[in-house]
DNA sequence: GCCAACGTTGGC
DNA sequence: GCCAACGTTGGC
């Protein structure tokens, strides 16, 4: 049994178009590379994870825009070999297999929300008043999240934190 | 070090 | 498809 302790990790929020890649892709495969995050910012938070840390998975450019599931860190920042791909589309010159610029971490789904909890309704949210999310103008693509913010999230989908719990 | 030009993000 | 906001690039 593993006993989530909301206030013994971090909270994250990860976006993701899910024309590209939504929550249910990440269902289907299991365990999936965050990878292709070329934005410092974003990067250093992506470093900043720990194993076992819950994100808000996030659909942007959707219809709605909106927290569709939650993903746990499964593992952490370790180079993102899409920066070495030469000719594709996250190729990065400047970096080095010795000196690699970018991170990536794994992700893994832990629940489906019943139904995604929109922008919207963040924005009605007290707890998300003040967010890198719902400031206008930001658009970090990886975002700390406090427990509350978390918290209250998970309200706004139906449900509790008895419901991350697996064993 | 400044800053204009450009590319990208992401809501609408 | 539009456009506001922002980060990055590169000339000087």
């Amino acid at each position: 049994m593993v006993r989530v302790t909301l206030l013994a990790m971090r909270h994250w929020l990860l976006k993701s178009e899910p024309a590209v890649f939504g929550f249910n892709d990440l269902v289907r495969v299991g365990r999936e590379p965050w990878n292709g995050v070329r934005n410092y910012q974003a990067r250093n938070f992506l470093r900043e994870m720990r194993a076992g840390d819950l994100c808000l998975f996030y659909h942007s450019g959707a219809r709605p825009t909106g927290v569709a599931g939650v993903a746990r860190v499964a593992r952490e920042a370790y180079p993102d070999d899409l920066q070495f791909g030469l000719g594709g589309p996250y190729f990065d010159p400047k970096s080095t297999p010795e000196a690699p610029r970018w991170s990536m971490v794994d992700v893994e789904p832990v629940l489906a929300f019943p139904g995604v909890v929109t922008l919207e309704t963040l924005r009605t949210l007290p707890e998300w008043q003040d967010s890198p999310l719902t400031r206008k103008g930001t658009r970090l693509s990886v975002l700390p999240v406090t427990p509350e913010q978390f918290l209250a999230a998970l309200e706004a989908a139906g449900l509790s934190p008895e419901d991350l719990e697996s064993d």
